[in-house]
DNA sequence: GCATATTTGTCCGTATGTATA
DNA sequence: CTATACATACGGACAAATATG
């Protein structure tokens, strides 16, 4: 009953937990690399792992992930295994159902919608409140448009859309507000599912590389409001292209 | 070594567990309750008891919430209980500091202009993206404005608070995003903790009535262009208000 | 529809590391 | 610096709900 089809099969989740051996409790855990090398919480970095895991598409949208297969493949007790579910299910990386575990979401088409309503709504805004801009804080940006043009000379296409997502991040970052960058990076972050749905990630990202380095013109002639415009644009159309491809394998 | 200034009193907690007595084990708890009475799981009874005592200002900014005592107060487990303030840190009524516990928080200036950032950014969106609306939708905002007229006339400002901040609530509702209205809730939320920072109610929620009331009457004739400058500038006065109480008691 | 097996939800007790007096 | 209090993390256990045959 492992492979039925209605649950994708179990990743190698602990492919970063060395197989040190069978003795149990002495080994190094990832609970011992966080004591000993972080200031973060086991927790904290368990869901590290798991974030990946997800982002990068190794879980795909629509997995449950198994508490007993997780705290024995990562080593750490079902307790801290639960708490890095809270923080991943805070940031839309997971969902809750209760009696049945956590799964990876899947974005349908409504979530898009959903999605880039907010996203919208706060990148705009960003850009729509500037007065004025140091020129010295659009260097990310400029950065992030150099790696994009990069990655897509090479034609790596994944390594173009993590730089296109960092644009956006630091295009927020602009604002200097806690709150929209946290808004945003969650956005972001559910985003990624959609991108898994999408068989071709080069017309998901090419597109868009060019126009980001458009966009970043206007801020550097401190053209603000055809900026917003453009932005506005941009949005839409990548809203539209990536309903487009949903609608085209609604088949999960 | 209970009051030693340092951190302020434990308030009672445990008041709606009834004493029946002594014995442990079979008394009625909070999770007994929960799975007789609700469908929510013990987490979430937990933080709703929570909810209200920060809310309503039982537990003031800057306490901090003991594991210990909670657990005996409320009757449940450690692990239960971090559950709930996981809940309760995602809607920003608590923060975690690293081996050091959870706080309510003290929104400082800084804090309350980054939250009415953001809570521009979202409100005048949706009614900047009204295109028209059906009067049956705006339903709610009339009932509010009512209760919040009624509530002046007998002087509960508490209540007053309340149905202004429902009566935005529902504003947002308008747009018909399910992710607008998690943002909005929990930055009013946040926002009912600098509210305990002012002395007098009155002042905070008494001007906002009628202002609501032009606000729904420009949607009512579909005048949406006015009624999103009138919404900036309601947002505007109200923090510059709360910004000035605030810095009127910067102690502590 | 029913009985069984699996998985989650909750709780307990303990050990260890960290922050603070 | 020592001592204390507390949060972090672990492992085991049982109850409850779901999924399976």
């Amino acid at each position: 009953m492992g492979d039925d089809g209605t649950v994708p099969p179990t990743p190698p989740v602990a492919a970063d937990t060395p197989a040190v051996g069978g003795g149990p409790g002495w080994l190094r855990t990832v609970a011992d690399e966080a004591r000993a090398l972080d200031r973060s919480s086991t927790a904290e970095r368990v869901a590290d792992v798991l974030r990946r895991r997800i982002t990068e598409g190794d879980l795909p949208p629509g997995t449950r992930l198994s508490e007993e297969q997780l705290v024995a493949a990562l080593r750490v007790s079902r307790n801290t295994l639960r708490e890095a579910f809270r923080l991943l299910t805070h940031e839309g990386l997971l969902v809750h159902e209760l009696h049945r575990g956590v799964f990876v979401p899947e974005l349908d088409a409504d979530a898009l919608v959903d999605l880039y309503r907010l996203r919208r709504a706060v990148e705009c805004d960003v850009l729509r409140s500037l007065e004025q801009v140091d020129p010295e804080r659009l260097r990310p940006l400029h950065h992030d448009v150099a790696a994009a043009r990069a990655a897509s000379a090479r034609e790596d296409w994944v390594a173009v859309g993590t730089a296109n997502m960092r644009f956006h991040s630091h295009l927020v970052a602009l604002a200097g507000s806690r709150r929209m960058d946290e808004v945003s990076a969650r956005l972001l972050a559910e985003l990624r599912l959609a991108f898994h749905a999408v068989a071709s990630p080069r017309v998901l990202h090419e597109p868009y590389v060019e126009r980001n380095a458009v966009l970043l013109g206007l801020l550097v002639e401190g053209r603000f409001g055809p900026a917003v415009e453009e932005l506005e644009g941009y949005l839409r159309a990548s809203e539209s292209q990536l309903l487009e491809a949903l609608r085209g394998r609604p088949p999960r």
